[in-house]
DNA sequence: AAGCGGCTCAACCGCATGCCC
DNA sequence: CGGGCATGCGGTTGAGCCGCT
């Protein structure tokens, strides 16, 4: 056997649960100088324990802001949305769910939703319902699988894009083709999310106000509470239905044709385009507007896990 | 009280990924 | 570019606990 990245040259060992003088000296040690290299934290610590053995203590156990205890209704309904998502992706879950673990997250799914699903008639893998269960009274409780398949393609390409934007402090600005592999850059992830493979995404270099997607997210919001005064005429002619997926009579933010950017991958616009210049946000003195919307009536919601922006005819 | 089985969850293991030289 | 190292991640294990017989 190799020697493990987490070797610290100690030759003895110590394996299995941590005693409390264990876990205060790592504590003591990680509060006073930080955890540093985990390889030689041992060492340093006096402790005999490898390093990989002391980070996931730490990580796991002994952080001062981990969340111990009962999960909420809350957090096993976020859990159990998320897994739909991004399947068995803990440490992209544990993201969402602040002082949760990774592993803390892994154990409740495997040992009572996963179960509770099942008993549900739910699999815990697909989400969708077992055919034994298709006509049980328990499917009022589950969406309509194609809507959440759906959602699900969409919600899991932006978790990931979200999670790469963490790593990626300074985004790059350019051009981005729809099929051309070559082009794609890493920061343009986060642009994919909101295209989805339909958005044609341009880069603008005009001076407009930059906006994160993280804004736009919160700017979503705020729509949603003005929804009242964006009701128009419904029905007008004008847009075709091509390339658009339906959802009763729902377009989805997915279906956004067209996206400005900015130098540093900012969004400035989403369009629905389909051919033409209906711009549907803009962004003007910092705030969002909605330009056009003469033939659509706009719906925006922004619930716990799930935002959407609906037009609906 | 003892034996048994199921459950929980901390801890481990091995692989993947990213970074640095 | 390739190799080695550090860290992260997900699957699995097993000790301890609890309830049932």
């Amino acid at each position: 056997m190799g020697k493990s990245t987490y070797y610290d040259g100690v030759d003895e060992l110590r394996k299995g649960p941590w005693k409390l003088k264990e876990d205060k000296k790592l504590s003591a040690y990680i509060q006073e100088n930080g955890h540093g290299s985990w390889r030689s934290l041992p060492q340093k610590a006096g402790l005999r324990r490898c390093g990989k053995s002391c980070r996931l203590r730490w990580i796991n156990y002994l952080r001062p802001d981990i969340k111990r205890g009962q999960f909420t209704k809350y957090e096993e309904q976020k859990i159990t949305q998320l897994h739909a998502f991004v399947g068995n992706r803990w440490s992209v879950i544990a993201a969402h769910l602040p002082n949760r673990t990774d592993n803390e997250i892994k154990n409740y799914w495997n040992t009572y939703i996963k179960k509770k699903l099942t008993k549900m008639g739910i699999d815990p893998i697909t989400h969708k319902r077992k055919q034994s269960f298709s006509n049980s009274s328990s499917n009022e409780a589950i969406m309509n699988s194609s809507v959440i398949d759906h959602i699900a393609q969409w919600e899991s390409t932006r978790l990931e894009a979200e999670a790469r934007l963490g790593k990626l402090p300074n985004m790059v600005s350019g051009q981005y083709n729809a099929g051309e592999g070559s082009l794609m850059r890493p920061s343009f992830d986060i642009l994919k999310a909101w295209q989805s493979g339909y958005a044609n995404i341009r880069n603008n270099n005009g001076g407009a106000q930059p906006y994160t997607l993280s804004s736009l997210e919160s700017a979503v919001s705020k729509l949603a509470m003005r929804e009242s005064s964006y009701k128009t005429a419904a029905g007008t002619s004008g847009h075709s239905d091509s390339n658009v997926d339906k959802c009763d009579n729902n377009l989805w933010l997915s279906q956004i044709d067209d996206m400005v950017i900015d130098e540093d991958n900012r969004v400035l616009s989403l369009e629905d385009g389909n051919g033409g210049d209906n711009v549907v946000f803009s962004c003007n003195e910092g705030e969002w507007n909605l330009e056009e919307q003469n033939y659509w009536n706009v719906k925006i919601s922004n619930p716990e896990t799930l935002y959407s922006v609906v037009f609906n005819k």
